[in-house]
DNA sequence: GTGGTCTAGACCACT
DNA sequence: GTGGTCTAGACCACG
């Protein structure tokens, strides 16, 4: 995963979302011990101001918890893992649809164009 | 629709996205004339020359074509316009399985999904 | 044959050039009447005196006469209808070299492409 | 090479068409890099943003490449190349042969007489 | 410095 | 009035 920003959205929006995405594919799984601020922002390229402020609100979701002395882990509730997964799945669901209803495509239509798409590896 | 520039991608580039769709939903019709290149430039509010450009991009695609003096037309052939429909929709099938994936969902958790969710009017 | 004309030259020597051609090409066999410096100017939509001096730039080559009360006529001398045909052939032929020439055709090479070309009907 | 533009047709055309003879003559060798737009345009005494449009339009074909901060390369693809000498070649034909035929010669006259034209150096 | 985009404003041909 | 072209000049991102 890279660490490319759009500029569309502020940076520690785009830092929630990349550490949420390694959290739910398991790539920080529940229990590991995450780097510090300071590496993961020096890992990033941004600020460690701007860094910290995602990972607080990660905390603020219950998807991380930091222990004073030993830092920040990823939480053991497995449930409130899947349920993110759940929910940023039917987002982009949800935006699927309404793109393809933009182009005039109903779901049973984009189901069908789905299913004929090739998965890439 | 509305005319809002995302700044990410030139402007030019959004317009033809935004007539393609205008295209492809029917909203302008096979054989319809465009308003004049200043008329949409202004209803957009940009410059001519940048309507222009989109709309000459839209003309290599076939999608439309011009006559000298009396204007725009959007192309007859219904076939094309279908086809942009369709790759177009596809595109938009290729990128959500891509973010599904990263999701860790594969094509038919991605189906299931799109299959449970709800279809707004 | 059209009577539209490029801008690119002076009206008068494309109206010469039009008239060999009819000549040269049988259009107007030898020995034939033209209409009247009147009529071919209506006919080519320019102007009488733009016209007059196309014919009297052929009536100068040989290519015409003029009897003063019966009008104008085609030569009726084949060879040197004959000539200016082949001197008209090997300017295109020579002007075809040297375009061929600017994107690196030898001779031999122009002609085999020539020799693989479909001729229309 | 003269930059004397013809007035007949777009200057950003003749661009192109010239462009497209320095390349596909070796002037502008596969892989070399052309001038800046603003030299280029300089040279040829013609707006930035003429001679932008021109390339362009070379980018399109495939012709050409550009690298965000080091410049414009032509393509190392010899194939796209030589089909492109190709393709200019037969259209040079194709246009001699039709004004061949208005001469009323057939394609075997029009190579007895190409044969018979001396090549110059 | 490079390419790329955008605006502003002018002029042309066509009808 | 239409589309099309051209110029002039500005600004941006990228390194």
């Amino acid at each position: 995963m890279s660490w490319i920003f759009s500029g569309e959205k502020p940076i520690y929006t785009q830092l929630v979302e990349r550490l949420q995405l390694r959290i739910v594919t398991g790539e920080y799984p529940p229990g590991a011990r995450l780097s510090s601020v300071r590496d993961l922002a020096a890992e990033a390229a941004v600020n460690p101001n701007t860094m910290q402020r995602a990972l607080a609100e990660l905390e603020n979701m219950g998807l991380v918890y930091s222990q004073r002395t030993s830092g920040r882990f990823v939480t053991e509730d497995g449930a409130k893992i899947a349920a993110l997964r759940e929910q940023l799945g039917r987002e982009k669901v949800r935006r699927f649809l309404a793109e393809m209803r933009e182009l005039g495509y109903r779901r049973a239509e984009a189901a069908a164009l789905l299913e004929t798409e090739e998965e890439e590896a």
